[in-house]
DNA sequence: GTCTATAGTCTGATAGAC
DNA sequence: GTCTATCAGACTATAGAC
């Protein structure tokens, strides 16, 4: 008769928590400065814990910026999937524009983690451009596209629709620093969601 | 009776060219790297010089980047500038559109410079923009909103449409790699063009 | 003005005691 | 699991020969 069956135990809730302080400190730090702008001292410090005890969580630097950049991209793509072809078309691009603004407003910094990753030119992440979100995003277009031609929405360029509706909400995230220094006081969020809604209703209607 | 008279002659011409070399050396790095994440190797390896040849002509790297910033800040707001109060408000607001995706495309480099300082937190040019940048804006913005009380264009937050100009013009310099993953073959600009002018007329329409 | 050599610091990663 | 100590390499900047 066999011993109690341990289970194999991959992580303790010990290992969970260390883990999930690292890429909270991780994301911190590697979202203002990049990958290369940012060194183990910094995310060590900020997560409160030794440079080898980071080591012993992590491979290396590049593991946690590989690990954060990968659980992320999913995330950051969601928004789009929910996008649904039987909707009413106005609605499901308003929609799409209001979760993408709510993400920049509550996850600003992996908002700016991606942007440092593109300005670098994606060198973790091009293949994911081109592969999978590429994917997706003509797989939305088609959708778009039709449409527009069933005259439900005004005769515009899929692909740059959707630029526009990245650009316009991951600005208030990631020139965020630009947006509140022009603003003063003035909550950029409130004023964001209104004239977005107007600019893309506008730019919709038949 | 003095001798010759020898201008006070600040830079020779060697002096002039090498520095506009190292310049453009080092808006290709740090534009690509951000301030942390370039290097001097790579900025005299980009520029075909030595090191220590660099840090004759510039003190620092820190001098470097300052110079080249603060140089690039004045080209960066001309177009804005060139907004008049009496023109035809839709066709200033168009040609300052246009303007500002030109730039886009002809010196991408200095906009994703811009965009790795703030996406940073504007850590050298932080009371540029809360000062002299916001300055300018509330002006035009004063302008945009005249022309918004006498009806000649629709009833807009002026602050979010000039950031909606920046946001969509510059997201095809900074995302470069991302938007020709996306399109494929397609040229980026030739289809922005088009639909910018086609978002921002349904925008401004009374 | 440009180079080689190098000082002095920071960085990613490892070794080994506890 | 966490620490101190430390290595090898990269980094900014300077010294000094030519």
């Amino acid at each position: 008769m066999p011993h109690d069956i341990t289970p194999p135990r991959q992580e303790t809730r010990i290992q969970a928590r260390n883990r999930a302080t690292i890429r909270e400190a991780a994301l911190q730090v590697f979202s203002k400065y990049g990958f290369r702008g940012s060194t183990l001292d910094q995310i060590a410090a900020e997560a409160g814990l030794s440079k080898p005890n980071l080591l012993y969580y992590f491979r290396s630097k590049d593991a946690i910026y590989a690990e954060l950049l990968s659980s992320l991209l999913e995330t950051w793509l969601d928004p789009l999937k929910e996008m649904r072809p039987d909707g009413d078309p106005v609605e499901e691009i308003m929609g799409y524009v209001r979760r993408k603004l709510r993400m920049s407003q509550e996850f600003p910094r992996e908002s700016r983690l991606f942007a440092n990753e593109i300005l670098q030119g994606a060198p973790h992440i091009g293949a994911e451009l081109s592969g999978n979100l590429k994917r997706l995003v003509d797989e939305k277009c088609t959708v778009i596209r039709g449409w527009a031609r069933d005259g439900k929405i005004a005769d515009i360029h899929p692909h740059h629709l959707i630029f526009s509706i990245w650009s316009l909400t991951q600005h208030y995230a990631d020139f965020d620093v630009q947006v509140r220094a022009v603003l003063g006081e003035e909550d950029p969020f409130d004023g964001a969601e209104a004239y977005l809604t107007q600019v893309f209703h506008q730019t919709l209607k038949v």
